[in-house]
DNA sequence: TCACTCCTGCAACTCAGTTGTAAATGCAAC
DNA sequence: GTTGCATTTACAACTGAGTTGCAGGAGTGA
């Protein structure tokens, strides 16, 4: 079974509540809100916020940054783990229908920064129409 | 006085209240978070907040999206008014000192996405050193 | 099957942020 | 300088997100 593998490569256990949570990753293609994966998940709330804990920290699922400054969810790849995590891909934020999606990586776009500052990281987030709600209603 | 000139001009009201937090962006180059204005605001908690919320509306200050996703804020350039913001520059948060600087505008790079996607925001936030903390010990 | 470790659910809590309201204050008109 | 009105401020009370502690239950390896 996928989603048992999926756990157990990350060497988490795999019992319902999880496995719930990953099936609701898996089925969705943008990242998720906790409010969105509260509604697919029958268990209990506290439960929710441990699964999803225990799962960055196995480098499972990272944190996307939200426009809003609201949190979301989304899978990692396949390099990710509880010792590497590579995030420098962008999001994109679809102001129609609210979702958030996973970009490929971004080239540095270090150059434009005065001098003097050291660049570890990158965040860009894109907000604007998604491929899917872009799509002209003729079609 | 140039705090109260600066509250006019967005159409507020200029009281000690506003005085404070203004002073408290104006005294600090970087975006402030909400418990570093509290703390130089000996007024009610609930009056910061309604106060930030009157200046964000003025086009007096902009929101700043930290990389941990808690709010931050930031005066705006002299562009900005209730009607118009312009803020599509980017952000620098420090590793070292945990502040967030706002950088000069980033040149478009819309051109990394895949098809179909329409772009109407961008937002850049680099995570590193920044010059101050960047400068080395022997200086 | 058993024992151990980890996970889950419940209760209780803290903290951030919001809403309603009455009193205080700023500011423009006179 | 005074007055009146609209806005701002402070207080109380509330809501909702997220955390902690703990006991019982479930997963996993021997």
């Amino acid at each position: 079974m996928i989603t048992s593998d999926l756990l157990r490569r990350h060497d988490l256990r795999s019992t319902p509540a999880r496995r719930t949570v990953v099936d609701s990753f898996l089925g969705a293609k943008s990242a998720r809100t906790l409010a969105e994966l509260d509604e697919a998940f029958d268990g209990d709330r506290i439960t929710l916020y441990r699964t999803l804990k225990s799962f960055e920290e196995a480098g499972l699922i990272h944190r996307v940054p939200d426009a809003a400054g609201q949190p979301r969810y989304a899978l990692c790849g396949d390099d990710c783990g509880p010792k590497a995590h590579d995030h420098t891909h962008a999001h994109f934020q679809c102001d129609d229908c609210g979702q958030t999606y996973c970009l490929p990586r971004v080239a540095p776009i270090t150059q434009v920064l005065p001098k003097g500052y050291r660049v570890q990281e990158v965040h860009v987030t894109y907000q604007g129409t998604c491929q899917v709600c872009n799509v002209p209603a003729a079609l």
